[in-house]
DNA sequence: CGCGAGCTTGACGTTGTTCAACTAGAGTGG
DNA sequence: CCACTCTAGTTGAACAACGTCAAGCTCGCG
């Protein structure tokens, strides 16, 4: 579904990744962009598919997907505002990861020639992007560091801190992932996941009733994301 | 140590990645690079200092190592001719890895400074030094997949093709590595490579003896890092 | 000849996966 | 409104994978 986009210069990318181009620029940019409403479960991008467009989410919860062989890894999981897509652009327009919303999602779809010609012409701009995209791939190591060195009380204690600090910025918060996306994120099975979720909240370190978290004592599993 | 460095035009960097720039531009850039020697052990780039140089490794093989709390995590194996440092000058010219020798090696160490004056004025250089440390950090993040989902045949079995595919070129090879430093670059105990290497060694897909390693049968081993 | 670092080996215990059975809740159709 | 089905979540038991440990080995070097 597409809406009208006369509200361009008051969206958050103006001022954050689009604050170095001019008004000329930003409006070249902005004439070509095209909003989107994704449901629950749908793909924003599609891994192994050639990339047209660059989604900036306006509003919902997403996961960065990688497949191989059938089984899923998430890469990350981001929250609106933020520019998906850039990962993808600096090689051969592919994408690399797949985007997947976890709630319902509005994007607004920006033309990837466009915003590849912008990069070209202003050399602050292009230093932004290539800085944004290497602080997603930065995160995404990190997180495979904790996957392949931690276990699974760490590594879960690490999803929950994450979520908690970036997502739902709240010792409180109401889950958008499943049992099994949890899993996949943490890089274990999903009893393993369960039994590590059941075993946090009997030790009173945190507080866990179907999707809904609570985070009772963050230096507690602060210590075991650390030890492992 | 230093050499001179009159032979830059015939350098292997200057039909690469620097096949873009102007007799002019690169004749800026080798004005102000330096020719090391680092013997086996070296740091080479040391994690989380200032980096002033990139080093544009002639010879040797050296490791990009990740280091959290004592423990290394190994993330590639590399040899020249290569480029060592660019993940670094993208955001805040601090080192992300260290980078250590192997073994003997060669390298130009080029100015930071007089590297991003030239992406700056050049767009297709840019992009060209853009797509160079994109294609690390995928390589990155390819082996923490590996890392964080195959179990230890399979791992073992990326280690050895990628030893054998990108860096010796060779079915047949003396390892620059330890035991230990397999164990890193896999993601398990140094006792957990040993066990592995022998019974690929009892099933004949390689033959191992001490450092020597050769690939008796490719396919099987290929078999292996598929399926995990 | 003796020392030490890296390598090797096997035993053992922990961790985590797999499997199978069961439960709860949401959606569907008669 | 009640079966029926389907999916997600939960549980525990059996098993396999892996790390840790402790002991012994090898080889190069002083």
């Amino acid at each position: 579904m597409i809406f009208d986009n006369k509200k361009c210069v008051e969206c958050h990318l103006r001022d954050t990744l689009c604050k170095c181009l001019s008004d000329n620029e930003f409006e070249a940019l902005a004439s070509y962009s095209r909003l989107y409403v994704y449901k629950k479960g749908d793909v924003i991008l599609d891994q192994d598919t050639k990339c047209f467009e660059l989604v900036y989410l306006t509003k919902g919860v997403v996961k960065f997907v990688l497949n191989n062989d059938g089984r899923e890894l998430i890469v990350a999981v981001d929250k609106a505002q933020t520019l998906i897509g850039l990962a993808n652009i600096l090689n051969e327009d592919i994408n690399y990861f797949s985007v997947i919303a976890l709630t319902d999602c509005n994007g607004c779809a920006i033309n990837l020639s466009k915003f590849k010609m912008l990069m070209m012409n202003n050399k602050s701009f292009m230093f932004e992007v290539m800085s944004l995209s290497t602080q997603m791939f930065r995160g995404a190591i990190n997180n495979f560091i904790s996957v392949a060195r931690k276990q699974s009380n760490g590594r879960v204690a690490d999803v929950l801190i994450y979520l908690s600090d970036k997502i739902y910025n709240s010792r409180k918060f109401v889950l958008d992932l499943s049992r099994q996306e949890l899993a996949d994120f943490a890089g274990c099975s999903k009893e393993q996941i369960i039994h590590t979720l059941r075993n946090l909240n009997n030790d009173n370190i945190i507080k866990v009733s179907g999707k809904n978290i609570e985070i009772l004592d963050f230096e507690k599993l602060a210590t075991i994301s650390k030890v492992g």
